[in-house]
RNA sequence: GCCGGGGUGGCGGAACUGGUCAGACGCGCCCGACUUAAAAUCGGGUGGCCCUCGGGCCGUGCGGGUUCAAGUCCCGCCCCCGGCACCA
């Protein structure tokens, strides 16, 4: 018997305790309450840092105490394992993907197995593997049954080049990253699922998450931002109709249908069909549509550059005057949301506004504005007529409040066939192409006969090669001949399999499902995930707020509509942790560039007043006398990341376990202390003091959580 | 730019739906006790400025406002963090 605490030789045999015993391997058990617990799963970046540990030990810790009072509970883990990290990692190493991606998952499952998590490890899944990812492909086929998954033209940043498609992450500056040329918008094929189409329920259901944090569910129903509105279409004028070559209208959507006396143009995105007529005729227009194509897609960019626009000469006619009003090409009008175009009122939108002064278009106004301010115009209009004003100049429809003036014309409109009251979302439909090696094959085949033709069930999964390398210039998959060399399903004739892949949000949006049953072979779920999900709690970064949360609700509803589980939201309570936060210093030595020093490196020296100084004793430039750049986010590029790894050799899991979860509560951000670690380490050593003069005396250990 | 969160002593952070006197609690610092000494521990003090030692004035990112009363409500702005649909 050992009567002093060593923490590796005291966690070693209580972990071979637990796996001998089983200890936390759960079984569906329909005589106890069950609770699901579940951790964001990791993406396999090669080493745990404080974040995951900070997370799965909140996890772990409401885990051991409901499986004290008596639950059945469920605690798995799993890899997010595809994804551009294991490119990126490619290209600077050589190494295929997959070996580089299961090596980090090796590592990364011993490192949190050191940690002494009760987790179940048979239910262990990595979304990189076919057994998994099948379903995938098989469920994006059923959902495409149903016109659910169906495919249309995107935009993506393209970088000239390398001849590639590139992640938002990998635009710098509007510059290709590693190629630094300038980068420029491309429209290719993509395959895009649905979501719109639950627009309203997302929208609707986040009243059933009374134990989501608000913020989420606002920040949520802001994403999806439904609006109330109306589509007016603009007839063509005659030159309209000779540029396009037929009679149609420019379609718009509007919330302030009211304002529809105030248009004074017409503007389009540089990518609507309008536009791309408008700049066969006019090389100028071309130049400037080209010009448009600049710069990355991100909404952040387009929100942000300063609003440009050209004439296209062309016309339409007001749905009601019949004044032609011209058409303009803009490079603030967003393709992707409504209908690519916008009526321009440059007296109640201050985005048409700013449009108008800046291409001397005219103002229809109560008042000449002459400062440029939006304001000078808008606030003698809500002084005299309140926030939404009453409609004046509008002919038949002028002395009229917004709502009612907003119903007569939406009844005007859909009298004379051009428009109709609708509503509107923000939300766009999830585009899943990615032109990328490093991820779950789209399951179709394109057939010169036959088009597009889905994989056969029977043939499910399509298996991704593991051997390829990429190298930055395009998808290999494209370049392989053995994946993409197929015949036609339906004609039996030579034809090309799909090359792109899922976003890895995709993975991410069922696995917790797949935890309940993840032997399963014959099936994407069975009645074991009756008995567990939904997950009760769910635990991850605030970071996830949106994307994952939204993609994951959206999936789990279509899977309901499909009557393969019974619920229609996956997690019922979430909790976002807070961030690791760490001292930073720096030194910036004469014209050389700024280092960061790790905090653990620096002592702190107080004078008598209480003010401090910093040093570095032992440095590669000697001692250093450093500046404290306050507290931030644990950082590779701030160097002030406490490796995991080293805290558990040296203090022990407990200790590590402990001091993230009483340093702070688990929303709110966690600074590091080495002082607290040490008090953690003296209280965690107290404890098995105890415990041994228990054991001296005579009393059996308790091992079982 | 848009959406969400935040900004309070030297530091982390309190303050319920506007209501005693902002700064709980903790850390740090200062003074004292114990000690040969230090650490540990215990007791006291600790927002700033001024002071005739009674107290006075200022103070919750900045500038306005509402109110008998504002950290809290309203208007305008600045800064930091997260997200903005191809980072995960």
């Amino acid at each position: 018997m050992r009567e002093t605490y060593e923490p590796a030789a005291v966690e070693r045999d209580a972990q071979d305790y637990w796996h001998r015993h089983r200890s936390f391997e759960a079984r569906e058990d329909p005589a106890r309450p069950k609770y699901y617990c579940l951790s964001m799963l990791p993406y396999p970046s090669g080493r745990l840092h404080m974040g995951h540990v900070r997370n799965y030990t909140i996890g772990d810790v409401l885990t051991r105490y409901l499986r004290m009072q008596g639950y059945n509970v469920l605690q798995p883990m799993g890899w997010d394992a595809f994804g551009l990290p294991a490119e990126n990692a490619a290209i600077s190493n050589g190494v295929p993907p997959a070996k580089w991606t299961r090596e980090n998952i090796a590592h990364m499952r011993a490192q949190l197995k050191s940690l002494g998590f009760a987790i179940d490890w048979r239910r262990e899944l990595a979304t990189c593997d076919p057994a998994y990812y099948r379903w995938n492909q098989w469920l994006f086929l059923r959902m495409r049954e149903r016109g659910l998954a169906y495919r249309k033209s995107g935009i993506v940043n393209w970088d000239p080049v390398d001849q590639t498609v590139l992640a938002n992450e990998q635009v710098i500056d509007g510059r290709g990253w590693r190629t630094g040329a300038p980068v420029e918008k491309r429209e290719i094929p993509m395959y895009y699922l649905a979501i719109t189409r639950y627009a309203g329920e997302l929208l609707a259901a986040l009243e059933e998450l009374p134990d989501w944090p608000e913020r989420v569910r606002v920040m949520q129903a802001n994403w999806i931002g439904r609006s109330e509105g109306c589509d007016i279409a603009f007839p063509y004028a005659a030159d309209t109709v000779s540029a396009v070559g037929a009679a149609g209208s420019l379609r718009v959507f509007t919330t302030r249908a009211d304002t529809l006396f105030g248009v004074t143009f017409m503007a389009i995105a540089a990518e609507h069909p309008v536009a791309l007529a408008a700049a066969r005729a006019s090389p100028k227009l071309a130049a400037f549509v080209e010009e448009c194509r600049r710069g990355s897609v991100t909404e952040a960019e387009l929100a942000t550059q300063e609003k440009k626009g050209m004439p296209t000469g062309l016309h339409v006619l007001h749905p009601f005057t019949g004044q032609p009003l011209e058409i303009w090409v803009a490079n603030y009008v967003v393709m992707a949301y409504g209908e690519g175009a916008v009526m321009g009122v440059p007296a109640h939108d201050e985005r048409d506004f700013e449009f108008a002064l800046a291409t001397g278009l005219p103002v229809v106004t109560v008042v000449r504005p002459t400062s440029g301010a939006y304001e000078e115009v808008r606030a003698p209009w809500i002084a005299a007529y309140g926030e939404h004003g009453v409609t004046v100049n509008s002919g038949e429809f002028s002395g009229l409040g917004f709502r009612q003036a907003v119903e007569s014309i939406a009844a005007a409109l859909e009298m004379k066939g051009l428009g109709a009251r609708r509503v509107q979302f923000r939300l766009r439909d999830w585009g899943i192409s990615r032109q990328r090696y490093w991820g779950c094959p789209i399951p179709i085949i394109h057939c010169a006969a036959c088009g597009e033709v889905p994989v056969p069930d029977v043939q499910l999964p399509v298996v991704l090669p593991e051997d390829l390398v990429p190298d930055g210039s395009g998808n290999p998959l494209a370049r392989s001949p053995a994946f993409y060399q197929c015949s036609c399903p339906q004609c039996g004739r030579a034809a090309r399999r799909e090359t792109d892949t899922m976003d890895t949000f995709v993975d991410s949006s069922w696995y917790f499902m797949r935890y309940a049953c993840p032997d399963q072979a014959g099936a994407m779920v069975d009645e074991r995930v009756a008995y567990w999900l939904p997950v009760d709690q769910y635990i991850g970064g605030i970071e996830h707020a949106i994307l994952h949360l939204l993609y994951a609700r959206f999936w789990t509803k279509v899977m309901r509509d499909l009557e393969l589980v019974k619920f229609g939201e996956p997690f019922t309570r979430l909790l976002t942790q807070g961030m690791v936060l760490n001292h930073i210093y720096s030194y910036q030595p004469p014209g050389g560039r700024k280092r960061y020093f790790n905090p653990a490196d620096v002592e702190t020296r107080r004078a008598s007043d209480g003010s401090a100084r910093y040093e570095v004793v032992t440095s590669d430039l000697g001692p250093l006398a450093v500046e404290h750049e306050g507290i931030g986010k644990m950082s590779k590029s701030e160097g002030n990341g406490v490796d995991p790894e080293g805290l558990i050799e040296r203090f022990g899991a407990d200790t590590a376990r402990l001091f993230t979860m009483y340093a702070s509560p688990p929303e709110q951000t966690l600074e590091w202390s080495d002082e607290g670690v040490q008090g953690a380490s003296r209280f965690i050593r107290r404890l098995w003091s105890a415990v041994y003069e228990q054991v001296a005396a005579g009393a059996a250990p308790a091992l079982e959580p």
